[in-house]
DNA sequence: ACCTTATTGGACCGAACGGTCCAAAACTAA
DNA sequence: TTAGTTTTGGACCGTTCGGTCCAATAAGGT
């Protein structure tokens, strides 16, 4: 069976994320990669292919193992309402406790890579579904538990709070006052009442 | 007075500033800015420094040159809730007009630059405190036109109307069905109600 | 013990990067 | 015409880029 790995393949995958993440496709080198994750170049190379391979690989971790936990605790809150309030208030406190903000790895390569990379720009098209998906859902739960009125149309009102989320991101990243940040989050709220 | 240039400096800027907005700061090579202004690299240099000055002239030139006018718009109005709207709108056209939509240069920076180029965030920090004030008198004017209930806060509303339009722009950049941004954008102004 | 198979470090590659420099050219002012 | 000043093209620089390749190595399976 030959030798075998010395290193734990998903925890490199997610320190490559991180990198990404934190400077974008472009601004990464494959030395910022090495250095992060500790491999040696071949070892790089033959298990995750070039620098767009593992581009799009770290999207995908990012998809599972950052926003599907996030999301299925939005999907299966016992207050909906709540929970919708909780996703903003995350954003909010992301500010508060770091002083530059990284915002969101898939709203980062939406405005980088959209335009230019078909590959990366379906993925992030996937998450920002999966995103109003979970809204939705929290939508028709809270109307059916009586938090939310029953004339809004859940599909909307969950496209609306997507894409506020994404805008309260990119606000962010610019370092503003939280206390601004949360009455645009009570304001965008409304939406709901 | 010796030789005169022979090339326009501020249509030569308006070039490279048309490259960064499309592109970005790191994937915009020297070579990308020598072509689209048409100027070797030593008129280059020396009418604008090195690629990180030039950047940040193409910045200031947005905010002179594009957001500007926009917001004076925004501000005039006969009808200030109308061409709120009109704003709004505007992002969804552009989805439609554009296969890819480049979005908004400042929002483009923000999200790709703040975290590690002060100057940069600096100048993105100004675009959006001016839209932000040009939303607050759009406000003011409306709620003494009577278009806006004056129970709102103008500031708040004005920083959730920066924040919703900012949100509309990344989420356009995915391509998306522009009777889907439509919804979100009614969704959004009824916060004007 | 041995043979197969896989991983690993690092040398190496050509190309592109941002940036400098200078001699030739082109224009103005006198 | 000439002197003075500025622009301009392009040669050139060292560095870094993403990527390839191979010999050495290390761990199975038998």
């Amino acid at each position: 069976m030959g030798r075998p790995k010395t290193f734990d393949e998903t925890a490199a995958l997610d320190q490559a994320m991180e990198v990404f993440w934190d400077k974008g496709y472009a601004a990464t080198s494959l030395t910022d990669l090495l250095a992060a994750t500790g491999l040696s170049k071949s070892s790089l190379y033959e298990t995750f292919g070039n620098k767009h391979d593992l581009f799009l690989k770290a999207l995908e971790r990012y998809r599972d193992a950052v926003v599907a936990p996030t999301l299925a605790a939005l999907e299966s809150a016992s207050s909906p309402r709540e929970a919708i309030r909780l996703a903003f208030l995350q954003v909010v406190q992301g500010v508060e406790q770091a002083a530059a903000p990284r915002g969101c790895f898939s709203n980062n390569c939406a405005v980088e890579q959209a335009n230019r990379d078909p590959a990366a720009c379906r993925r992030v098209t996937e998450v920002f579904g999966r995103f109003e998906q979970a809204f939705e859902t929290a939508v028709r739960h809270g109307q059916a538990a009586g938090e939310i009125p029953a004339r809004h149309d859940p599909a909307a009102l969950a496209r609306y709070l997507n894409t506020a989320l994404n805008g309260l991101i990119v606000v962010s990243k610019t370092g503003r006052d939280s206390g601004d940040l949360n009455d645009v989050v009570e304001i965008t709220l409304q939406a709901l009442d």
